[in-house]
RNA sequence: GGCCCGUUAGCUCAACUGGUAGAGCAACAGACUCUUAAUCUGUAGGUUGAAGGUUCGAGUCCUUCACGGGUCACCA
């Protein structure tokens, strides 16, 4: 019955999609004369020998005389993205997302017939030329045309070819349009693969192994945060997508294996801004036989090693800030760092009731805070946004980390450490607790703030307990957040800049 | 969710205090064999996001709604 309705509904859209504007009726006009030519307009492959961007990068340090000598015959395919008619000869710019490539046509080279096709090719059309290569006057690089064909109609008219497509939403909505406009994405998505690609060297050269452990949950755990419900229908169960991998990668480090990473998606049913987006790429990585100082150390260097492969520098700009990954970075201990920012004596932090008094100031009305909670209100308020440079905010306490061991020193404290970069939290780490009775513990606690209202709080996972009760060996974990990573690296303020397709409400 | 801003031609943007909705690119017709934001001549293209309201008259003022951006709150 639902099926049903959404066809209706499906045939609506395919209705208004087929009110052709006048530029749409113009292509649709000339793709039917490519068709009564005999023009498969949807052909099968073609065997190029060259992107444009190979050819870019392979001939444009070559001098005008020695292309002309080489006589280099290629077979490139590319989008059209610029026309210059000029009578009986046409220049024409086509891309491949990445860079651009001028072609030459001239009807006494590729005769009459074919050159009058090409007047029914638009801007946004994709081709394949076949040519030789030379030099303009203006010692532009150009492929002199000897044949081309035909690969795909463009149904729709491009956006302006000069500022490209500037409306975020239309950008995000269709991510195509951007890629096709603006070669600067493609850069940055580029750079987001690198970079995962080099955190998995990282940790392979480790002696790590990548693993995808589930993302439907029946317990969803590992982080504090409001999970997506699902139903699965042949079991008759309730399951929810993950808001962390957390507990199933240390169930493994329970199974022996001793060094585990996963990079995947997660899942937060939270508000949307420009650093949460409601999916969102995490590295989560354990190592058994190591705490949370080793953690920082890995972290430092991590990012410091993808600095330099992917910026070739340890230092780099972020908005009106220059980032510094040089080594070692900064650390500072979470309480400190609250009375130093707050501007709060670390006497009055002794003052429960006082420091939940303070903080209920910075929350909406009807907001219950428990001391641990009043505490994080501050960090978030008071110290997150003065942090630029690369800082390690150690031993929270213990009551806002339930999955982290206590600190030996101080028993109120956690073994843990949040990283933040530009005020954005880019990572979070711990010893992970590994006492079973303490972990039972901290999970009734958490429940008793669900029973309050907080639907954040962890969930009680018997069967992770059941594991704990096998035996964790010490060990020490940390999840980092891929897209403010990447947002770092590539100068974004948002992270829907940093995601192919952001989550926005559908149209219509 | 609160507040602020935006939504005008396919795209990028104009339109004073309410008074005939314009430009560039793109499109269409024509000229042009080294152009490159090509150039030149001409033509067409609009339910100003939607629905109400105020007014002699609304792109402009008011209300509601939709979508987006920013920000605060919530939240990793």
């Amino acid at each position: 019955m639902t099926d049903q309705k959404e066809e209706k509904i499906d045939l609506r859209e395919a209705h208004t999609q087929s009110e052709r504007s006048e530029q749409e009726l113009a292509r649709d006009v000339k793709l039917e004369k490519l068709v009564q030519e005999g023009i498969d307009i949807h052909p099968h492959k073609v065997d190029v020998t060259h992107s444009v961007t190979e050819i870019v990068s392979q001939y444009t340090s070559i001098k005008k005389e020695d292309l002309e000598k080489q006589q280099t015959e290629v077979f490139v395919p590319g989008r059209i993205l610029s026309i210059r008619r000029m009578g009986r000869a046409t220049f024409f710019h086509v891309s491949d997302g990445r860079n651009k490539l001028q072609v030459y046509l001239r009807g006494d080279k590729v005769g009459q017939e074919s050159y009058e096709r090409f007047s029914l090719f638009d801007i946004g059309d994709i081709i394949a030329i076949k040519g030789v290569l030379f030099k303009t006057r203006t010692e532009e690089l150009t492929v002199l045309a000897e044949s081309f064909v035909f690969l795909a109609k463009c149904r729709h008219p491009l956006p302006e070819k000069f500022h490209g497509l500037q409306d975020v939403e239309l950008r995000y909505r269709k991510r195509y349009l951007d890629l096709i406009m603006n070669p600067e994405i493609g850069d940055i998505f580029r750079l987001r693969s690198t970079l995962i690609s080099d955190i998995r060297k990282y940790f392979d050269e480790r002696g790590y192994i990548e693993v995808e452990t589930p993302m439907m949950q029946a317990v969803p755990g590992g982080a504090l945060a409001r999970p997506f419900k699902t139903f699965h229908n042949a079991l008759g169960i309730d399951l929810y997508l993950r808001i962390a991998p957390e507990l199933y990668l240390k169930r493994l480090t329970v199974g022996g294996m001793n060094k585990v990473y996963e990079i995947n998606r997660s899942f937060r049913n939270e508000g949307i801004s420009s650093e949460h987006n409601p999916e969102f790429t995490m590295l989560e990585f354990y190592e058994a036989y190591t705490d949370y100082n080793d953690m920082m150390n890995m972290t430092e260097e991590l990012i410091n090693r993808l600095s330099l492969a992917l910026k070739g520098t340890e230092e780099i700009p972020y908005g009106e800030h220059t980032i510094s990954f040089k080594r070692p970075w900064k650390r500072m201990k979470f309480m400190e760092a609250l009375s130093y920012y707050s501007g709060l004596a670390p006497s009055r932090f002794e003052n429960k009731e006082g420091i939940v008094e303070f903080a209920s100031d910075f929350v909406s009305e009807g907001t219950s805070l428990t001391y641990g909670k009043a505490l994080d209100v501050i960090f978030d308020k008071f110290v997150k946004q003065n942090l630029i440079q690369p800082t390690f905010i150690t031993n929270p306490p213990k009551e806002i980390s339930p999955l982290a061991k206590a600190s030996k020193e101080n028993p109120d404290e956690a073994e843990r450490f949040e990283l933040v970069i530009a005020g954005m939290e880019l990572a979070n780490a711990f010893s992970e607790l590994s006492d079973p009775e303490e972990q039972r513990k901290r999970f009734e606690q958490q429940a008793e703030e669900r029973k309050k209202g907080d639907d954040e709080s962890h969930r009680i996972d018997i069967d992770y307990i059941q594991a704990l009760e096998y035996g964790l060996p010490p060990a020490g974990g940390e999840g980092i957040g891929i897209d403010r990573l990447v947002m770092l690296f590539t100068d974004k303020k948002s992270i829907r800049e940093v995601i192919l397709f952001p989550l926005l409400r559908p149209k219509k």
